[in-house]
DNA sequence: ACATTGACTCGCG
DNA sequence: GCGCGAGCCAATG
């Protein structure tokens, strides 16, 4: 298998399918493109981002719920602005993984995915 | 070829 | 919660 191609575009493909108004950790998405532990590569790929890029980076932070970016510097106010206009709101410099996180309802959780 | 550096994560104490 | 160490591995010097 190749390196990197396929990587980029699996990568993109994961980060492109989180829904509006909901987050998704680094090591999430890297699982979703079918590699996972490499949560490092998904930061690097978003940290190439042409300006102009479509893909929602600011919808992937980290496990803990906190930007990647420093606190007040200039990229954390630019995605605490694009997810405040999807409504996910951070307080103390982190976010609500409970609620606004990407991933399987309570109801899920407990039945397992439909058909299953 | 070796060392350092990250938009990371997890387990342990 | 915090610091540490260990994985992770492509890019950079």
């Amino acid at each position: 298998m190749p390196v990197r191609a396929a990587h980029l575009k699996a990568i993109r493909e994961a980060v492109a399918a989180i829904p509006r108004g909901q987050v998704c950790a680094y090591g999430r998405v890297a699982e979703v493109a079918g590699l996972p532990g490499r949560a490092r590569l998904v930061g690097r790929v978003l940290a190439e981002l042409a300006p102009g890029d479509n893909l929602p980076w600011y919808r992937v932070v980290r496990a803990s719920g906190q930007l990647a970016f420093a606190p007040g510097s200039r990229a954390f106010q630019r995605q605490s602005e694009r997810l405040a206009e999807e409504g996910v709101l951070i307080h103390n410099n982190r976010i609500d993984l409970n609620r606004y996180g990407w991933q399987l309802t309570l109801d899920q959780q407990l039945w397992g995915p439909p058909g299953a």
